[in-house]
DNA sequence: AATGAATGAGCTTTCATTCAT
DNA sequence: TATGAATGAAAGCTCATTCAT
């Protein structure tokens, strides 16, 4: 019985370890080659299976793209609690931490950055890539809402609508990703992150100075 | 003699109506079906033209894509240009008024910014959509960061970096677009114009209360 | 007007005659390879056209397969009213004329009845098969009872059903189809119509005698 | 030793077993979605085993094809000579019993019908299935031709062909089938069993009346 | 003996492109 | 200039077969 119950256990961890393997594969396809001229052919050879693989795993490219980008989203997600989990006592801190959070390496790479805009492109176009987005959106914005009512309330601030700056300040950092991803050359981490800081500064002069 | 040249130029007219007519087919297609599912079929039914007018008029796909880009940034810029031309003597109205831009609808509408998406999803794999998309970028950058420094130097705002200013509130704009592509129900426009003008007031207290 | 009229008709009737030969084609292949590995290419190739055209012509296989049993179905439907209207005062001759139709070469030829047998074989698997071989069938059996019923009148035969009988001398021709079709070479025509001879005749001695 | 042969019996036994499985999973997809729509996982999954069984037993899916047609040949064969055993001494009742057989459950069901039309419709294409169809065929034919010539001479019937009579009246069941497969809504048995008696009430009616 | 993951050939279908009209 | 029939390469997907376990 537990030889069994072993070998089912191997061959679903076998399983989710080859579902990996063919979304990191996706991921590098969609980045090199963008999201409409990927096939799954070369999703297969990035990954260096065969061709059939990824309908064996996936059942269609539709799902493949579906769980890719599932994927990103989870992942954005777990940064996004382990940086909040952080700093849970300091909104100020938190707050910055989750806006520099945007342009760590492994968030703000143009290899990933590329993918995320691809599916960006065709949210109007492909309604599940749309919920997939929003669903993560809406909880980073409320935490980030309940940041800036919690800076307010400390520093005082007079006539400030938190809902209003939070998305401003979410906005600041998206907007820095479509400059790394239009032109990565140009783009400069220690200027984007001095961007953050000039607009904290200016906003919550009595927390960030 | 002037019967000949004025055949000529009605050919030539007509020919960019049938250019400019398959371009915004175009920008229809790829806003409702994608990128990558767009087909030249698609385009033809949706100018109400025959099968074979897009390669007629434009060779091939790519190069359909590819001016279809180049009107999108074009567009924009000459809306950039007459905002610009229309507050010349003010820098402070004159970059509040190019920042509001982007929220004007005509620029920010759910239907032209999936087409931007789209090819911003592509930068990394199509080389020429990187070279529209910087072109136009970079001379935007410039004159936004010429008008912070006028700002600065009339404010006598110590100690500001005008680039890394102007990138910022450029970046603030290009976020709101991505809430608006992703979540164009939640998006209020007011809101966002709200968020300029907070951060607006915060760095330039002196111009902007 | 007239010349834009005419090229509208051409296009039509060249339209038609493509799509009949596409038919005829795939008629040839199910008989040569039978219906389930026929494929699109095999049918482009019969009819010396390109792989495309099949799905140009009728969108897809599963339609082409429809069409094709529908043409059988109108074929065999215009053979039986010719014969039908060619011994309209006389039952009895139309009848034995509406069974030995059958048999003839144009009907009971190796090839289509393969085609024939191949689409009743997955009757019970794709319900449009159905829908059109009963259509067919049941407006032939009407007539054959009405015939029946006409000559039982005439010859006096006592106690007869009229629809009993009509089935059984259609099923005595179905059941030689499938001689001929899985035993061509021992399959002999003449026997075969001797048989039907026969059995008028025992049935109904004061007309066939 | 003997505990040796044992063993062996029993795997043999084993192995009998999962093949007549195999055959009966292979019968009802074929029913249920045709010769061709039939695949080797299909089998598997309708007898409950995994993707790879068929191969294993049977080597590959043409010979399982083989081999379920050749059960289904000998099967019939057992009943013919079953119900050929039961009226020896009695040519016409024979005859009438084996006719009957054709419209017993057991052989007259529209599953089991349809798996046999599956293998006429491609009878031309694989010869296979022909050696199969035929082999059997002929010997029933001969037998039924040998009691119809007992019957002829026991009636003292002047001028009839036996064989040309016994192939009619096989044929008229064969076309039953053919009714009982296309519209099986509309078959209805008894008519059906009248419709044979009918006919040899009509030929040989010192026999059947 | 049995499993089920993996392969790769071959299928249907789509579509950019060509070309006769 | 414009049409739309035709092409053929390439896509997504299926499935018989193989093989390590």
């Amino acid at each position: 019985m537990v030889a069994r119950a072993d070998k089912v256990n191997r061959r679903a961890q076998a399983k989710a370890f080859r579902r990996q393997q063919l979304i990191d594969a996706t991921i590098n396809c969609i980045a090199r080659k963008g999201l409409g001229n990927t096939t799954l052919s070369d999703v297969a050879r990035e990954a260096g299976l065969s061709q059939g693989i990824v309908n064996l795993h996936f059942d269609s490219k539709n799902n493949l793209l579906n769980e890719t980008l599932q994927f990103l989203a989870e992942e954005y997600d777990a940064l996004f609690m382990e940086t909040l989990s952080e700093h849970e006592d300091d909104p100020a801190r938190c707050l910055k931490a989750l806006l520099e959070l945007d342009l760590t390496p492994a968030v703000c790479d143009h290899k990933k950055l590329s993918v995320w805009f691809a599916f960006w492109g065709e949210v109007k176009a492909v309604p599940t890539y749309r919920q997939i987005c929003t669903a993560r959106d809406r909880k980073c914005d409320e935490i980030r809402v309940h940041l800036v009512e919690q800076i307010i309330r400390q520093g005082n601030y007079r006539a400030l609508d938190a809902k209003v700056i939070a998305d401003a300040l979410s906005a600041l950092t998206d907007g820095q990703w479509l400059s790394c991803q239009v032109n990565p050359r140009d783009f400069d981490r220690g200027a984007a992150r001095d961007g953050i800081d000039v607009l904290l500064k200016s906003v919550f002069p009595n927390h960030y100075s």
